[in-house]
Parts: C-alpha cells; structure tokens; sequence
DNA sequence: GCAATTTGACCTAG
DNA sequence: CTAGGTCAAATTGC
C-alpha cells in the first residue's frame, strides 16, 4: 500500500510541478483573464491536498518532524499555536507571507528530514511592549511555493491590535486554536523581493501596513488549511502532523 | 547611527 | 546523543 501511495503521490507531485507552471504563464501574461488564474490557483489547491492525502497515509513517517509547542525553557510560551500554509504563485510573492505585523527573524534552523531550513520570528515589539508572539516559517518540501507558517504565542502590542482590528482578523495565536488565513494580492505582495531560488533563506518579511490583507482576488492564496478544529478535541497540549515530510 | 539580519553557540527536551 | 529552539555578537543595509 505504500507502494501504490508512493507512486499515487509522485503522480500528484508531477501534476502540482504542471499545475505550478501554469500558474506562472498565466501569472506572467496579463492577457489571462481572471478567471483562468483563478482556476490555476484552485487546480495547485487541490492538487496540493491531494498530494497531502496520498501522503500523509502512514502518520508515523515523519521522521525527525518534532515539533515541540511548549519551549518551557526560555521563552516561557504556552501551548497553543496556529499553523497556516501560504501559497506563493511566484517568487515574488514571498510578501504575501507578511501578515501585517513587525516581525524580526533570530534564528535559522536545518530541519532534519526537511530540505529547507527554518526561519524563527519573534515580534519587533518583543522588548519595548513585552509581546510574546513568535512565528515560525518553513518551506514546504513538496512544494517550494508553498510554506508552512505557524504561529506561537499571542500578539499583544499596539501594531498587532491595530492591524488585526482594521482587518476584521483575529489575533494569530491569541486565540491558540483559531485556523488563520492568509491572502494578498501580487500588487501588494511583490516588494522588490526576491528569495533565492535554491539554499533557501527565509527573509525577513517586509512589515507592510494591513493592506496586505486585501481580500478580492487571492492570487496567492492559503492552500488548504488543516490542524486544529477550533474548539475542537484537542488537548492543550497540540502538536503538529508533519504531513509534509513523509512521502 | 540605528535597526534588522546573519550565523554560530548554547540550552533543553525527548 | 540528537534535534529543535533561542540567544547574542558581528555584520550589513537604510
């Protein structure tokens, strides 16, 4: 069965490469009509779950994709986090990643199992206003295009009330178990930034005003958003399915 | 000059 | 012992 998953979620990988490349062509001729992109945008959508669904049969795949919540040690965070996934229709749409909120990265880290490190982002306002809330951001392995982006702790500085307030959004972490969304548009996403292609560095994201949030046309749209049922079943003490890592 | 990023080291949990 | 997460000094860009 593991055979037939594996070839399953080779065959889906291919599609979503074809379904990518699409998006691309279309994204890159203006002619497209808006509709066509938004199809393409739908087909890596689907495709992408499907990919997921081929994957993640065998829960206990995930080899080396630990992830610890509580981080009891030093920052004193508490259990509970959000986990997104971001889709980038081009590399220069990495800016759809900014949430509106001042983010300042303090680590890096190789992920085993994971070809792409991670990046570790606490909040600007971390020390003048004593905001706990931390972001982590990875590269799906699957899908370069697309990143897992998960968010510790709440958000309690001035910016993040305002942001989250103007944009009718709820606080990333505040609520621990709220499913948070995350859409822009290319105009606003592309800031003259550009990820290098291979040995992929998360930058940092430029903190931009809420407009990123303009809903409307999600060219660049959350792929599928699983983990936590808000309010649902799960304990305090979440963890994350790696479904990513084990194909 | 200031603020943010980078990078290596350190610490803790499993 | 290994891996993940965080800190802090050095570096770079604005």
């Amino acid at each position: 069965m593991e055979d037939t998953t594996a070839t399953l979620a080779t065959e889906l990988d291919g599609l979503l490469a074809m379904a990518r490349e699409l998006e691309e062509r279309v994204g890159g001729d203006q002619g497209a009509p808006g509709a066509a992109r938004e199809l393409c945008a739908e087909l890596a959508a689907s495709v992408d779950r499907a990919v997921r669904l081929a994957g993640s049969g065998p829960r206990g795949g995930n080899a080396g994709g630990r992830a610890r919540v509580n981080g009891q040690h030093r920052g004193g965070r508490k259990a509970g986090a959000v986990r997104a996934q971001v889709r980038v229709a081009s590399m220069q749409d990495l800016g759809s990643l900014d949430d509106g909120l001042s983010w300042r990265k303090y680590g890096q880290k190789d992920i085993l199992g994971a070809p792409y490190p991670r990046a570790y982002f606490r909040c600007t306002h971390r020390h003048s206003q004593g905001c706990q809330a931390t972001k982590q951001v990875q590269r799906a392995a699957a899908d370069p295009l697309l990143f897992d982006v998960v968010y510790h702790g709440a958000h309690t500085c001035a910016q993040a009330t305002a942001v989250l307030v103007g944009t009718d959004q709820q606080p990333p972490a505040s609520l621990g178990q709220e499913q948070q969304q995350q859409q822009s548009s290319p105009a606003e996403a592309s800031e003259g930034m550009q990820w290098p292609a291979e040995p992929f560095t998360p930058p940092s994201f430029p903190s931009s005003p809420a407009g990123c949030y303009t809903p409307g046309n999600s060219w660049c749209q959350l792929a599928g958003n699983y983990g936590y049922a808000a309010g649902g079943g799960l304990g305090a003490d979440m963890d994350f399915d790696e479904l990513f890592w084990n194909m």
